[in-house]
Parts: structure tokens; C-alpha cells; sequence
DNA sequence: AGAATAGTGTCTCTTAGACATTATTAC
DNA sequence: GTAATAATGTCTAAGAGACACTATTCT
């Protein structure tokens, strides 16, 4: 336990070593790239990684293990960089060009000193899948990988030149979560434990980049019989200090399951 | 030209020749299998491939070429399949499973007389990517590939035992399908270029494994805007004939790119 | 005429969307 | 009080769903 530890943080710590391992660690051709959402309170934000020498950044992303699924793999990798243990992911999309990572030698000219066998192994055709996470944002403590130096959120709309196909692999991301919305559990992953209407309403402008009713957006929320209002109020504006609601865990998860109506 | 199409010929023709040189010409450990669907008028049908030697069936599949794009390779394997040069087909998930082909082995006994490079090429792990298709089905002329001596439609209800998790795969294409189906050129894709109302009806009703209401089906695909009536009528039933209809295609088309309401 | 299926109309109930009114709170 | 935001109510138009009626065709 403490050995497989050990040797695994060895693995981690030095860039080298970890690709000579590859060929016998990974699957061969293909990484896991994770688009991981979270939401502050006014918008969504992604969790990016900036490369160690120059001003380009990356999804949090890795191999695939080649004893495990391809979904505990990307929990692996997400946990990694969030230090979470419990989380909300889905896979999205499989981003399989021939040509994606034409671009790829440039990143890794630093490694010429790499064994061929290990040269061969990163230079081949490589083709990744995209997953999304939907994260408590305040519960997350961002750490790069060995690769990167920076690891933090960013708003979607300020978001900085990515490498490769990242930017596509985003904003793929963000399409299926809006057509997927009605059987996605947004709400209850990216709010915290209490909220207010407004900030439940404000994630999903957010997300559907539209502004909508206040009375009617209440309305129908009250209406689908998810919500639990506390009479807790918060205090503070200069102004009606609204409820704090909090999902009802159950029927939350019932109503998504069957898709029904948020939007 | 016709020499690349021999030597692709000779390929395709011997299976020992196929596994000696599936390590140079596919991208190692991945896979794809097409769940091909069509409409007779009467049932959602899917097409499937029957093993040479045993009672087991399989989704119409193959290998990835090293140069191609994924989309492309997914093509070449469907248009083998059914001659159709041109269809309607979308990837809808990637099966990482570790234990996914467990029980592969059994199927490839056979081959032991491969060479030990190309026996091991086949017995690495596997991931495969499932894509669906919509096709007119009375376009298709089902061919079998190397390893099998049958390719028919089968309908949904009545599917054979399958290899690997090809049943997993196909039940999964169909709850993509009923979740995005308001996304999904479904109708112009599988219906005659000229049908019936209730013929459509019929098809929506098969999708979803439930009845609709006559008279609401009609209204409301009327007022969607994609229908153009003929007046040329079905006859020979004893009683009124049914007006023909086809498509508007690009209001169809339209109406999709938005998501716009059939159900 | 009768059987079968197609096309259209009608009624009710629910919902969506726009907007108005009332309720709190800090200053 | 006023400003700001929350909660709730009202009105209308559109749509869903159930079902009824009329039309056409063949036997």
C-alpha cells in the first residue's frame, strides 16, 4: 500500500521516468482529457493547467492505465488535480482526427534525450476522450501535474489560447451540457449545500447564456417539488433577505433521472 | 487506383493475411461497431453479422486505420456493410471497460497460428467506439465480412445472443437516441422519400415504445412547417386513402439544428 | 350499408411568458 | 421615507391530451 504509494509518487515527480514507464503503464494511443465545471456564485469557470515554459494552456488530462477502466482512470486524473474524492463525471465525446496532434512535437523537443522506444511511444497518433466533471467549487484545492506549473479556474469567457484541440473539446463539452441539461444533475453539483433562487437561476443563465424570468423561473422550480426551503434568511443586502432552499436529495435525483423539466 | 483496391481486395479476403498485418495498418487496441438502424414500415430493424462457426451474433465492426480519421474509418466500415456510400451516422459512446472482450480469447482459438506479434496485436486489451446509423433500408444490400456468413436485419425484439457487450452497446445507442431524439434527422433518415402519416407516426411510436395520439401526431407535425403534402394517394386498402408526404429538407433540417419539438 | 382507416374539429386543463403587486431590509 | 431585491399573483395565449365527428374507399 505504502510501496504502490511510493513508487506512484516517484512516477509523478519525474518527467523522464514517467514516459520511459509509459509504453508498460498506458494504453497505447489514446489520453483522457477532463473538462472540469465549477460555479463561483456569478459564473462558470473551468479548471485549466498552464504549461511549465511557455504562456499556453491544457485541460487537466492523462493516460489510461492499462489494469483499469477507462472511467476510474479519468477519476484518477481528476482527483489528482482537484483533490476530490467524490464526483460527478461523464464521458462526452471520443475526439479521434488523425490530425489533432500534428502540432505535438513542438511541446516535446525538450525530450529528445528520451529512449526511442519511449520517443515512439509519445510521437505516435494519439486520440483522446473528453469527459466533463461538475464540482463544488469551494471544496476544490487546484494542484498541476508535472507538466504544468499553474493550475486554476478560469471563466469560460476569458478563456486563454489552449493547446492542441482543447478549445474544441470545451466548447463540445458545453453543447452536450446543454442538451443534456434536463438529465443532468447541474444544480445539485455546482451549488453549494444552501442557496438562494437567484443564484439557482443565475447558474442556469450561465449555462444556457440567456437571461430568464425571475417570477417564472421560481415558479416552475417551487412547482417540480425538489426544494427545500429553510427559514434561515441571509442577512446582509439592503433589501428582502431571500430563503436559502437546499435540493432534496431524492426527488432531485428522481427528476433528473427521468429528465423532466427544468428548461 | 486499382491496384490500391486489389491489394485492399486480397486484405480483405484472407483472414491470416488481415491479423498478420492489422499491427502496421490499425491503431493499436481500439475498435468500432455500428449500430446500424433502419425502418421497414413496421419495426426499428438493426443489422447484424452471425459468427462462421457458431450461433453468435455481432454489430457490423472493424479496426481503425492508422491514417484515417475515426468518422472516416466508421464509414468505410458501414458502407461495407450495407453498399451505401452516403448515410446519416454519429458517435454516441466510447465502451472503456478493462474487462470488455474478458471472454475474446474463446472466439480466437483458431488463430493460433498467427505469428506471436500478430497474436498478441489481437489479444491486447480492447476499447471500442460505438457509433448508430440511420439508414433507408430498402437502399441497403447487407453484405457479411471475414468472419461471418450472415448479414441480416433483426428487429429489436428479437435479437440473438451477441458477442462481447454488443447488447450493452446497442441498448445504449437506443437511449442516446430517445434522449436526442429532438436533435436527430430521424424521420428523413429512415422513412421512404414518400410516406404516409401514419407510417411516421408509427416510426416515432417504435423509437419510443409508446402510442401517441392519432389525431395530436398530425396536428402537430402539420404545424411544424417540414411537410410538403402530395396529392397523389396511397390506394388499396378498403378504406380513404391516406395523403403521401415528403420532407421540406431544409426546413427539416432546420428544425433539427434547433432542437425544435417532435416529441 | 358496413368496416376500416384518414382527416379534422372541439373541449378542457396545464403551462409559458410577460408583467404587476406586495413584502422585507438597510440606510 | 427610499432604494433594492425577494416573493407572489394575474392575465393571456399557446399547447397538450382526450376524444368526437366527418370523409373516403372497398366489399
Amino acid at each position: 500500500m505504502s510501496n504502490e504509494h511510493n513508487s506512484s509518487l516517484t512516477l509523478e515527480t519525474n518527467i523522464f521516468e514517467y514516459f520511459e514507464a509509459a509504453k508498460d503503464r498506458f494504453l497505447p494511443g489514446i489520453s483522457a482529457d477532463a473538462v472540469i465545471l465549477g460555479y463561483d456564485g456569478q459564473h462558470i469557470k473551468v479548471l485549466l493547467l498552464k504549461a511549465q515554459d511557455v504562456d499556453i494552456w491544457m485541460l487537466p488530462g492523462g493516460f489510461i492505465e492499462k489494469e483499469y477502466d477507462i472511467d476510474i482512470a479519468v477519476h484518477r486524473i481528476v482527483k489528482a488535480r482537484t483533490g476530490l474524492e467524490e464526483l460527478y463525471f461523464q464521458q462526452f465525446k471520443l475526439f479521434g482526427r488523425s490530425d489533432r496532434n500534428a502540432h505535438k512535437q513542438e511541446h516535446l523537443k525538450k525530450f529528445q534525450e528520451l529512449s526511442s522506444a519511449a520517443h515512439d511511444w509519445i510521437n505516435q497518433r494519439f486520440i483522446t476522450v473528453g469527459y466533463f466533471a461538475l464540482v463544488h467549487i469551494e471544496d476544490v484545492a487546484p494542484k498541476p501535474d508535472l507538466f504544468t506549473n499553474i493550475c486554476e479556474w478560469v471563466a469560460l469567457d476569458q478563456l486563454p489560447p489552449l493547446i492542441l484541440d482543447h478549445q474544441e473539446i470545451i466548447d463540445t463539452a458545453l453543447t452536450y451540457l446543454r442538451r443534456q441539461l434536463n438529465y443532468l444533475p447541474v444544480g445539485i453539483n455546482l451549488l453549494p449545500e444552501r442557496f438562494t433562487m437567484s443564484q439557482f437561476q443565475n447558474l442556469y443563465e450561465e449555462i444556457l447564456k440567456q437571461k430568464l424570468d425571475r417570477g417564472n423561473f421560481q415558479r416552475k422550480m417551487l412547482k417540480l417539488d425538489i426544494l427545500i426551503r429553510h427559514e434561515k434568511l441571509k442577512k446582509g443586502g439592503a433589501h428582502k433577505a431571500p430563503y436559502l432552499y437546499e435540493f432534496d436529495s431524492d426527488k432531485y435525483h428522481e427528476k433528473v433521472r427521468n429528465g423532466i423539466g427544468f428548461i
